[in-house]
DNA sequence: CTGAAAGCGCTTACAG
DNA sequence: CTGAAAGCGCTTACAG
């Protein structure tokens, strides 16, 4: 029973005889033997770490589909290392050192990697690089998402099939946000609406803001007819401020969200939000490392995965 | 220029001569060469890697407390290994086989460590371990938190002075708040209060919840004065269930969060609830952490960073 | 202060 | 199918 044995029948890497893995699985059950995986990582070919960053996990409308993600990849075997950028250019530098570091297979970034450094740093390595929630024209690798453009477009779209005159758009200080805020003023004024007032919140956009948010709102004239937001929980602060003012939703004022997490179904009156599909961006995620760890080759850069306005009462 | 040098110089682990020090960087920043920490973990004492385990990122009260940890632990130059155990404990083992497989330094969990062959498998190693956001009687190596029951004892006191004379309790089914509901019923009927009314959740205890759990508070006859949650998001959903049926809170009806997330303040009414000091235990976690890195010892093994009763508008 | 060398615990051709 | 051996890229006594 030498250690390449013991290798072989841990990793399944060949074919051993039934009676040989028997053997070793008795005596790691005796000897309480626990497989040093970081050794395993240096001579190996793979590290089986897989670098997770998102923006944060307080307050992010990724969370649902993020915790998914990782124990998905925890369960095919994968360490996940989770970094949190705040969503803020600088602080992503960082974190891929860190990843490159540990010598991760990939990193899966919820956004996009924008720093010429980052970039030139992944591009020249074998990493797989999955740039999620969003579709960038050139991404490192590979990219899966939506197009933000796309679905801003489709608001303003929705905005007038509804009737909704003076739209409000609340855009967050990000880098997404301002694509969906470009789509739907593309869209809304080509179709013959006058420009949207608009107003800034800082990022991540949150139940909090709604009370600012909607003091700076009301006090617009004409007052607007439609809010749309950068998430559910801004949206759910919106209605309820809306009510607290006396107004009806979606009669007096409509509110659209963000994320289709829960709660916007779960809100009293529902909340008319945007779902991303972030189950299968999760989903296709997965299938591309599983493709590439058994050496196969990933077709298109670009995944493609849609999304769908979620007509509620809100709006 | 030896690898020993080099390492040296990255590491701060020696004294090492100004010149040869920049000779170095200069090579480093010449080659574009990258440190690989994967062999350094397995050559040295330490892995530097730390295993963070929490119930979940969704709906989950301790997001906040979690993205602050991480964060610090990240800047102190730890790279953190997230796991997800859904608040159960057969999920549990899976990650802390994942943990040591990896050995990693240590293991912070949200929570408490009760499977026995976890509890074994963890005692017969020197790894830290820390139990946090309660007080185990018997720790594995080390808990930060507060007491579950303390708290509940604390919430029947206040529901006593404030007046209230029917109080329902919503209990997750979980391992912890049960504990609080004990402490609520032992305090609040030894002061010659009626037994509590009760409800259960499903864990975690959020926003989705509350229309349920009125639904069936709101038909118990006579009706309670108070309801006493497990969550703010649970307590926001309450507040506003409240609202629809036309009570007023706090005059109709208490309602108490536990948490003091954010939103507690933000919501309207702001909601009365349970801070449990999260970032405290987080910066006690830290400190432990780097005690124990240079091999200082820890005295205590369980450190109540106590809590305090949040009093706003709802209750 | 710096270098040569052993060793950390695996994986992976290479033989057999 | 299995084993002996080299090697992954560091860290750490040990010398000097």
């Amino acid at each position: 029973m030498s250690t390449a044995t013991v290798s072989r029948v841990l990793n399944q890497t060949a074919t051993v005889l039934p009676e040989t893995t028997e053997r070793v699985q008795r005596a790691i059950a005796e000897l309480g033997y626990i497989q040093n995986m970081t050794a395993g990582s240096l001579a190996g070919a793979r590290s089986r770490i897989v670098s997770v960053l998102v923006p944060g996990i307080a307050n992010s409308i990724f969370n649902e589909a993020t915790e998914q993600l990782e124990t998905e990849l925890v369960a095919g075997g994968d360490t996940v290392m989770l970094g949190m950028t705040g969503g803020k250019d600088e602080k992503m530098l960082p974190h891929i050192h860190a990843a490159l570091r540990r010598r991760v297979d990939a990193i899966i970034i919820t956004g996009i990697i924008s720093s010429p450094e980052a970039r030139s740093l992944l591009s020249r390595r074998p990493i797989t690089v999955i740039e999620t929630w969003g579709l960038p024209d050139d991404p490192i690798d590979i990219s899966i998402g939506f197009s933000h453009e796309a679905i801003g477009a489709a608001l303003a779209e929705f905005a007038r099939e509804r009737g909704y005159r003076r739209p409000h758009l609340i855009t967050a200080r990000g880098s997404r946000a301002p694509l969906r805020r470009n789509g739907f003023v593309a869209a809304w004024t080509s179709a013959g609406g006058a420009p949207p007032t608009e107003s800034m919140v800082d990022i991540p956009s949150r139940f909090g803001h709604a009370r600012g948010a909607f003091r700076e709102i009301n006090a617009l004239d004409p007052r607007p007819d439609l809010i749309v937001t950068g998430s559910d929980w801004l949206a759910q602060g919106l209605v309820l401020e809306a009510r607290i003012a006396g107004m009806r939703v979606p009669d007096d004022l409509g509110v659209i969200g963000f994320g289709n997490l829960a709660i916007a179904g779960e809100m009293r009156p529902t909340i008319t939000t945007v779902d991303v599909h972030g189950a299968q961006i999760g989903r296709e995620t997965i299938k591309i490392l599983r493709t590439r760890a058994e050496g196969g080759t990933v077709p298109a850069r670009h995944i493609d995965t849609g999304f769908e306005i979620i007509a509620r009462e809100s709006a």
